[in-house]
DNA sequence: TTGTATGCGTTATCAA
DNA sequence: TTGATAACGCATACAA
């Protein structure tokens, strides 16, 4: 490598290391005359500050990591993008890493991460079943962690999430409201906490509106696209539900790929509304009624509880939670008629 | 800090730190009963060795950078899962950029990227328009690049494409084919190498089924969904087309919003196709016939391309192209009658 | 097999 | 205002 470096810089400009140093940070004693000569120079020679040589030095990494259950996901993408913005502004890198929804790898991201590499933590978890007191057991060393949409309740972090129960509660009032008696509620995760609070939002919306809340309405769907379908299929064939309501987006879409096999008519037979932040929802056939949360919103203010953690450490409440809005869009796929 | 670093280890151990450090090196010299010794420690102290020091040291950094056009968007982010996959696989961390289209960004991206960051970068580059010999005054110091989908056709890397030229073709020879006479394209930037093979790919097709091309009928759309919806309402009421070709994914959803607004029907008064990865384009309204991209496998291959480079710099052609093949799905937006 | 010493590229402290 | 020097945490050449 003809890699150019301080030294040679120094060298070059027949300057002392410190000295060209100095010129890059802001508040050293220099004159602006050799600094302007040192900038010239190192543009001249493409110059770039080792990153790693730096924050070894300093101890940060102006890298922030980022941990999402999944990337090929519109809702997480949007969060990303949000998260993005606000550390590209900052100035800050962004490591990306995809659970896949595999447990035992996020708990290998998050040891691996403290180890200098990131300054802070923003995920959105995938282990809500397991033992993740693995958090707690990293301590004082724990890095700042923000959670977003899919947290862990017993861990003591700031997180940003949406208002999911009165969006299921509504939701399902919605569906209610259309007509529908049977209503299944579309599980992914039934243990999880997004899954609890949502699914209490539509228990409670049918107790309060007086229709019996039926167990077997509640489908638990996997993470296979095509199992879904067969399985709901299946359900909604014996089961005959009027409505549905999905707690996850790709379960709509199951929903839709599943009355087409097997000729139901939405929403004549069947009423569908579900979560989903899919900027196309307009576009489907029918067009479909969904609870939107705002996706990139979220991952931007998580960005921006980080930051806040990370230049005032002490400012910031560590079980300060930050509720945003979600917004109920009725569409076709639950008119009624 | 109480960070544990080989130091504290070696303390706690009566050793060296050398002796420490050996015990995560595999091939060297090392008793059995001393590493195991020193793992179980590590383990017990929570020891993660210090990555900006070791990557100092060994002067490479086990990260590979990620560049795109935008985050939220459906094929970006398939490109990127494949990526993650192949990286991850490798113990190899990502870092990921987007430019939204700004090719300042990119540059200082670029640049930033070589003070030994990251080891390699995969790219899908953003200024075809501009002048980008930036990328060739890094000569010699240049990382490990590799281009996919959106490539600059006079920089000298490895890249990974799509057949555009033929599936544009087909593309269009379909919508010949299911009886269209006047068939716009809409391109999204004329000057992007992409967008000039896939219009090439169009303008050949009409010649060959003897079908005038008329410029008129190309149709230049902005970054902007609004005034891209507005713009196609304009052309198709002046225009009257018959078919659509849309070089993007997002013209295609504004083509049909467009549509729904001025009363078109799609496909009797319009039929429409375009590149497109959506999964779930069969559940559109009508179902869109698509061009798809094996965006997860552009993603991957051009990640195993890249370690290749990484593993055997001189075993790869630089200017080494693999082409991959997408598949034409055709679907009720180009149906007859 | 283990320990000592050195340097990776940078920045901070101190002295000049 | 500038220069010499030490240190950040780790890995290797060399010595023991």
């Amino acid at each position: 490598m003809d890699n150019v470096n301080i030294k040679k810089l120094a060298q070059a400009l027949h300057l002392s290391t410190s000295t060209v140093s100095r010129a890059f940070r802001d508040n050293s004693d220099i004159s602006a005359t050799t600094k302007e000569r040192i900038l010239a120079m190192a543009k001249q020679l493409n110059y770039q500050p080792n990153h790693y040589a730096s924050n070894l030095r300093e101890q940060k990494s102006k890298t922030i990591a980022v941990i999402v259950p999944e990337l090929a996901n519109n809702y997480f993408s949007l969060a990303i993008q949000g998260i993005e913005r606000v550390a590209s502004a900052k100035g800050y890198h962004i490591l990306i890493y995809a659970t896949n929804d595999q447990f035992e790898k996020e708990v290998s991201f998050i040891k691996h991460l403290h180890n200098g590499r990131a300054d802070g933590i923003i995920m959105s978890v995938s282990g809500e079943a397991n033992d993740h007191n693995y958090l707690n057991e990293l301590s004082k060393k724990r890095l700042p962690l923000v959670f977003f949409d899919r947290v862990y309740e017993d861990i003591i972090t700031p997180r940003v999430i949406t208002n999911d129960y009165e969006s299921s509660f509504s939701a399902t009032k919605h569906l209610i409201q259309q007509g529908c008696k049977r209503i299944a509620y579309l599980a992914v995760n039934k243990t999880l906490s997004i899954g609890k609070t949502r699914m209490q939002g539509y228990i409670d919306a049918l107790k309060k509106f007086k229709i019996p809340f039926q167990e077997e309405l509640i489908i638990d769907c996997t993470n296979n696209y095509k199992e879904n379908i067969d399985l709901l299929k299946e359900a909604f064939t014996t089961l005959k539900p009027d409505g549905v309501f999905t707690s996850v987006e790709r379960l709509a879409f199951a929903t839709y790929y599943a009355c087409y096999d097997i000729n139901l008519s939405i929403p004549k037979d069947l009423k569908v509304i579900g979560f989903s932040s899919l900027e196309i929802a307009p576009l489907l056939n029918p067009a479909l009624s969904t609870v939107t949360q705002p996706a990139s919103d979220l991952g931007k203010t998580a960005a921006e509880l980080l930051f806040k953690m990370l230049e005032n450490p002490n400012d910031i409440n560590p079980a300060s939670e930050v509720v945003l809005n979600s917004k109920l869009f009725q569409r076709e796929s639950t008119s009624k008629g």
